[in-house]
DNA sequence: CCCCCATGATCAGCCATCTGC
DNA sequence: TGCAGATGGCTGATCATGGGG
């Protein structure tokens, strides 16, 4: 924005060449033919420029930006997101277009950048206030949920909790998840896949308990009580599934405080295979995500919305995997 | 971009006026004044056709696109990354411009995006390949490194963990720091820092290892035979600094393992306050972050340089804060 | 007369702002 | 005072044209 940065007109001049020739060469027509040595100096006087079309006015020819926009609700600090946006980043830019973050906080609506950047999608992660999501469909920007083809990921890891344990001979399961409306999708999916899981194998139903808030003190004593309640009587319950590592690290301090063992009194599974998972005492066994099918399929998406490619394929193929650590056993035959 | 969104043209047909009429009441000029009751009509049609600005004509027009751009190496998954972008996302609002993260990765350099983003500020937290640098540079947009603010709270984090230790009799310090390239600006401010607050208390220049790698089992090898030399002989190593809460938990994994109690033996500080470090066991003792003064220093930053407002403030005031728990203990008198 | 290589002119896209009535 | 017309910002695309062989 300073040094006054070079146009197309400029490196036609610097070239000695009309505009319309920079034109044809730097955007590859086929309608013109050119001598080797003429697209041999433009290409290097644009570079020697460092020649970058002007994106706005590019935009404005091309009718569109360019620019897709993952809108958050702030940025969450959790290894999957991480790996979500590498592999959407990937996936847009195999459309040719850039994937921009925006935080959407208090004071930072979506409305308000709009005026800065014309997304020509956004994409939705997590849950957005339902103002923002308006004003994206005002302003007719396809909004595209992230959600359906994490769902499947988010089912198979709840299910996977549950056969995993299963296979390790357990049968009285407790679930516990979390009531917070901003993960609302993710911990219904979990919830609802394990117990159907549970019930395929013919277990009885899980018991399930669920935290409001975060996952701190007030939680830890919350699980405890909870999980006092479930591990007496006749039928205790002998593993417990996770929303999330950061609830299986509650459950862990929770399982503590009220005298049972990790594992040896009650096996806890995680999600999410965050980095701490290994280096906590016990360590963690938990559930890791694969995105590159989700980043494939974002990609066909994106593809068939905004190119009128064909129809996104429904296969996003990558299954989560158990990552077995000492936070569960194999339960010995009673 | 389906429904062939509303134009300031259209607006002025369906309000009766002239365009530029729309335009001067939208902006809200003060070069021009206008009947109440046209203002009104305007005002009512553009709600009604959820008119909005097309970014791209507005930053053609305007010469400067409203976006001031966060370029990461991939996104971090850390809380503080997480604090950081919120109090910069703000920072940025606050000067009428959205900012923007993009994250570079083999395969989507900056330069590719700048086709279709043309930001007017380039912030650099984590540094980014030389390649991408440059292609800023070229680009003329001006690069801030939010690393100079950062590097005084990064310093005043390292400088802490030594004070805390020092004011619970600890003499004999080691410090675990990382020789990632990826994170070196953090590592030898911190480093630095702690040094020279163990000079200033007149302790015993502290010793240092430092780590290749990220934290994983051959982190906990690694430092595990180090903290064994350490911690024998006449004059024992008795507290460890440590780069993050990750590596902290891995010194606390590589005590365990070589038969040394966290705190009884040795106690650990970490730095970053993740959400599982006060769930870890021990819990862990660190230092948390506050960014609202970074916050500030960016927006006067950008003040400064992209509007000529006056030179930015070199107060960045807030202090880093130690959270006490149990991996650190004071250390009886001998 | 056609091929190769290139030019100049023009337009559309949407907006903010200056000048003029 | 209250409003309208014209202009420019940069790109990508296309057309009509034309000299030299």
């Amino acid at each position: 924005m300073n040094g006054r940065r070079a146009t197309a007109a400029d490196v036609a001049a610097a070239a000695g060449v009309s505009r319309s020739t920079v034109s044809y060469i730097l955007n590859g027509s086929d309608q013109q033919t050119f001598s080797p040595q003429t697209v041999a100096r433009v290409r290097a006087v644009a570079a020697d420029l460092a020649y970058t079309p002007h994106a706005a006015a590019r935009a404005l020819r091309k009718g569109q930006s360019g620019i897709v926009l993952l809108a958050v609700p702030d940025v969450p600090a959790s290894a999957n997101f991480a790996k979500l946006v590498a592999a959407l980043t990937d996936a847009v830019r195999a459309t040719n277009r850039s994937l921009a973050t925006l935080a959407i906080r208090p004071g930072n609506r979506l409305l308000d950048s709009l005026r800065d950047i014309s997304p020509q999608a956004l994409l939705e992660v997590l849950p957005l206030p339902e103002e923002d999501t308006a004003a994206a469909v005002a302003a007719s920007i396809p909004v595209i949920s992230v959600a359906s083809p994490i769902e499947r990921l988010d089912e198979a890891a709840g299910a996977l909790q549950v056969q995993h344990l299963a296979a390790l001979g357990h049968r009285r399961l407790g679930i516990l998840t979390v009531s917070d409306l901003q993960v609302r999708p993710f911990s219904t999916s979990r919830l609802a896949a394990a117990r159907t899981a549970a019930a395929d194998l013919g277990l009885p139903a899980p018991d399930v308990m669920a935290v409001a808030g975060p996952p701190d003190e007030s939680a830890i004593t919350a699980v405890a009580r909870a999980l006092r309640r479930l591990t007496k009587g006749p039928d205790p319950v002998t593993a417990l599934c996770c929303f999330n590592d950061l609830f299986a690290a509650v459950a862990v301090a929770a399982a503590r405080s009220i005298g049972l063992d990790v594992p040896r009194d009650i096996s806890i599974v995680g999600i999410d295979d965050e980095p701490l998972a290994g280096l906590l005492g016990p360590t963690l066994t938990t559930i890791r995500y694969d995105y590159t099918g989700t980043g494939a399929h974002m990609r066909d998406l994106l593809r068939h919305v905004l190119d009128g490619g064909p129809a996104a394929t429904e296969t996003s193929s990558d299954a989560p995997q158990v990552i077995e650590r000492e936070s569960t056993r194999r339960l010995d035959h009673e």
